[in-house]
RNA sequence: GCGCCCGUAGCUCAGUGGAUAGAGCGCCCGCCUCCGGAGCGGGAGGCCGCAGGUUCGAAUCCUGCCGGGCGCGCCA
């Protein structure tokens, strides 16, 4: 019973175990981890299932493990070449030559497929993201949250969802009017207002437009033109860096289209809507908001907040199963009255999920540099692109989870630009390209021989076992991407995979070191170059994921 | 005052119940007749904020406290 080439080896594996534990009778055995045991010396695999059941079954923890080992033995067969029990009851296993062999050849017949995944249940995704306002060029912070929240579409896309990228362009509303009102006053030569744009930007803003025959009287038109301008340079500017959007989704449409009325009559119908003292209200408290919050003032405006409840309906009604809209941490306090709107439209609450983006610190020489839009004294993520670089960009702004605030210190981005981390990953795919050339199996042309040398290396039968520990540990590394990739995208954490980058990297130096490849005996070469081919393509799919490149040569 | 987030090596940060807590940077010591030294090996450096609790086992879960960030508008 050869299974060559199973697709995810260590899902077959953990997928036994689970099997082995269900055996034995026990309740809790669903919870059980396949992991790395802390010393290689210990086995290859390891899992707590035994010290899970324990309890169940009555029995102390090392008899359960004794058991569970005698079942693996029967179901690993010759995949296994011991199972130890060890400390309070892990059952650690020691995988064959064989089990290696297999393993190898599995990961070069998943071609560039490498990683994807097929959940149990696709979901449609629309990840919203950036939806900073059109009144100002693309900020740091905001690079952050483009940074994650693609990186974030990325995963969702390799893990097996549909995913659609979405800006909400918020171009009506108080601070659209205030941005006109800026620019006609860089028209006439004043100050902006109280509260207004001051950004150079706005001054020569004012000065295209006047160009362009507009006029400093009708703010509804500067505002148009105005908003129009920035948007393009904001998508300009995420487009450099890697982002594009599947739809700029503009506030304005929801009042063109009577959305917001849609909106707030359906919110009434059901009964959560009230007025009182001239405005009128959505009861929120109703489903664990702290107060009540208001849809359409006194003075007849609807807030920010019904014009959004009205986008989020009309997310729902293009059947996006779940909304996923990363928020800068001074948004925050919004999520319980978003879900207390979505839970009044009968809709359940948890299809929304707004990871808080925290603070991105420009350091530089020890000062943070401020960021204020409207004081117009801030960095630009176009500034930084210019200074670090979209790949040292994109990597140090995923690298930290979306949930931590941290200083990114341009200093150290620079200077560090030779021991840079992003360089560290890049230099072993490159490292790797180079050997692929030697061994003639990156072709003079380009990549194309390096598939067809794959496929060739995918018959197991051609491969030595790994045998040098350093071989085994890139291999096993290697295996661990599809679940990386899975854990990343349902935790929405893509700086997991910086973690992971760096690891791969790490391995596959060490396996450099030890292991000749080119010129080795023919198995050992063939299945070297192998690993080889699988390495690059990790370190190509896990650096694309967060948008960093992966060059042939540097 | 209330709510959310954070507190782990000198610095920036990983680690959402497992064995002796990790990485990068910085510091010290080694390694290029050999597939790329942008690399590798070794070392120093930790009351995982504090105190209780939960259990076979806690950086991880619960409670309280201390410290920091961000919110708490008929602004967006």
């Amino acid at each position: 019973m050869t299974a060559p080439a199973d697709p995810d080896p260590l899902a077959a594996l953990r997928a036994s175990v689970l099997a082995a534990a269900e055996g034995l009778d026990g309740a809790g055995g669903g919870r059980a981890t396949l992991e790395r045991p802390p010393k290689p010396e210990l086995g290859d695999y390891s899992t707590n299932a035994a010290m899970l059941l324990a309890p169940a079954l009555a029995a102390p923890s090392r008899e359960v493990a004794e058991r569970l080992r005698d079942a693996l033995r029967g179901s690993l067969g010759s995949s296994a070449e011991r199972i130890d029990v060890a400390g309070p009851g892990f059952v650690n296993v020691f995988l064959s030559d064989r089990w290696h062999r297999e393993a190898t050849a599995s990961l070069l017949a998943a071609g560039d497929r490498l990683g994807t995944g097929r959940p149990e249940r696709p979901l449609r995704v629309l990840v919203e993201f950036v939806s900073a306002n059109p009144t100002g060029p693309v900020t740091v912070a905001a690079g952050r949250g483009a940074a994650y929240g693609d990186s974030v579409a990325r995963l969702l896309e390799l893990a097996g969802h549909e995913v659609e990228r979405e800006y909400y362009l918020n171009d009506a509303g108080t601070q659209v009017r205030l941005f006109a009102e800026s620019i006609a006053a860089r028209m006439r030569g004043d100050e902006p207002p109280e509260g207004g744009y001051a950004g150079e930007y706005v001054a020569e803003l004012a000065g295209e437009l006047a160009a362009r025959g507009a006029s400093g009287d009708d703010l509804d038109d500067l505002g148009r033109r105005g908003t129009e301008a920035m948007r393009e340079r904001i998508e300009a500017t995420l487009e450099r860096f890697g982002v594009r959007f599947d739809s700029w989704f503009s506030e304005r449409r929801l009042y063109a289209a009577k959305l917001i009325d849609a909106a707030i009559a359906e919110l009434r119908e059901r009964g959560h809507v009230f007025e009182t003292e001239g405005a009128i209200w959505l009861r929120t408290t109703e489903f664990g908001d702290d107060k009540d919050r208001v849809l359409i003032r006194a003075d007849g405006e609807p807030t920010y907040f019904a014009a959004d409840i009205a986008y989020h309906r009309d997310k729902i009604e293009r059947r996006a199963e779940r909304l996923v809209t990363p928020l800068g941490a001074d948004h925050h306090g919004y999520i319980p009255r978003m879900r207390a709107a979505l839970a009044a439209l009968g809709v359940d609450p948890d299809r929304y999920e707004a990871p808080i983006m925290q603070l991105v610190n420009i350091v530089e020489g020890g000062q943070r540099a401020r960021m204020s839009k409207r004081e117009g004294d801030f960095v630009t993520l176009d500034e930084l692109i210019d200074d670090i670089g979209v790949d040292a960009a994109r990597f140090f702004m995923v690298q930290r989870s979306h949930d931590t605030a941290f200083d990114l210190d341009l200093d150290l981005a620079r200077s560090a630009s030779q021991d840079n981390p992003v360089y560290y990953v890049q230099y072993a795919h490159a490292r790797l390209a180079s050997i692929l050339r030697k061994a003639g199996a990156g072709g003079a042309g380009g990549g194309g021989d390096e598939a067809a040398f794959a496929v060739s290396a995918a018959d197991e039968s051609s491969l030595a076992a790994a045998a040098e520990p350093a071989e085994r540990a890139l291999l096993r590394r290697l295996l661990e991407l599809p679940g990386e990739v899975r854990t990343a995208a349902e935790r929405r954490a893509p700086h997991r995979l910086i973690a992971y980058a760096m690891a791969t990297a790490a391995d596959f130096h060490a396996f450099y070191r030890d292991c000749r490849v080119v010129g080795a005996e023919r198995d050992t070469e063939a299945a070297r170059l192998g690993l080889c081919v699988a390495t690059k393509r990790t370190v190509a799919t896990t650096l694309g994921l967060i948008g960093v490149g992966s060059p042939e040569r540097m």
